[in-house]
DNA sequence: GCTTGACCTGGAGCAACTCCAGGCTGGTAG
DNA sequence: CTACCAGCCTGGAGTTGCTCCAGGTCAAGC
């Protein structure tokens, strides 16, 4: 598969996919005889979870370390156990924080109510 | 008020407050004979609904056309709703989205459990 | 008079992309 | 055969939203 399908099957721009492969977020990706990237079943698996976990503002060295684990190749699942206990406590706070923020904004929401002018805000 | 009592108050670090009055995100800061910055109650309050909007991701140009409306004194108040209930719904897709990766998470949580190991991940 | 602490400014550094210029390749159209 | 185009390549600059740092000022305490 090439950039562009891959982009479209995971989620991450051409240009993130680029910028993921040059940081060692990804495996090397391989390449066809004309020197442009071929994307394995398992490249664009990894990728859609990367994309996951982004998605909720995983740092990248987090990321990263989860990536190196996974392509160690090694039994011991602990260290991914651990950062992703952790990046799950983490939303649970953020959807809490958004809660508050929604009900803040619902509140500003309706001290500004249109048709009926208030002065400040 | 002076930074440091301000940015405890607020939760904006001191160096987000003055960041913020460089790039025109409060009104200007009076000084006192010393030079040094004065922030009034307005400012404060102010500043506190700002870390109240960011922290739940406005972008800073939204924040800024905020900003000019609050402090232009305008009567109307239509811009300012408009932008509240874009962002308003902007966090519900957010907390969808959130709500997804937390699942996500769970899943991934259970195949990695502890003890029993699992191979793949 | 000297030191300490809070403050000042301008500018560099950082995360995580995003965009762009300039160049190569493979396929089709004339 | 040549021209052209889409899609890919690389290296590097630009963006957002801070954060940190060096080097300097000022008021107060010892």
């Amino acid at each position: 598969m090439r950039i562009s399908e891959a982009s479209k099957t995971t989620g991450l721009s051409v240009d993130t996919i680029r910028y993921y492969e040059k940081i060692g977020m990804l495996a090397p990706i391989g390449r066809g005889p004309d020197g442009q990237r071929r994307f394995s079943a398992d490249d664009i698996e990894w990728m859609t979870q990367l994309n996951w976990l982004r998605q909720t503002g995983m740092p990248q060295a987090d990321m990263r370390a989860f990536a190196v684990s996974v392509h160690s190749g090694t039994q011991d699942t602990s260290e991914r156990y651990e950062i992703l206990l952790r990046h799950h406590a983490l939303l649970a706070q953020r959807r809490c924080e958004l809660e508050a923020c929604e009900r803040y904004l619902d509140h500003k929401l309706s001290v500004y109510a249109p048709k009926q002018e208030k002065k400040h805000g």
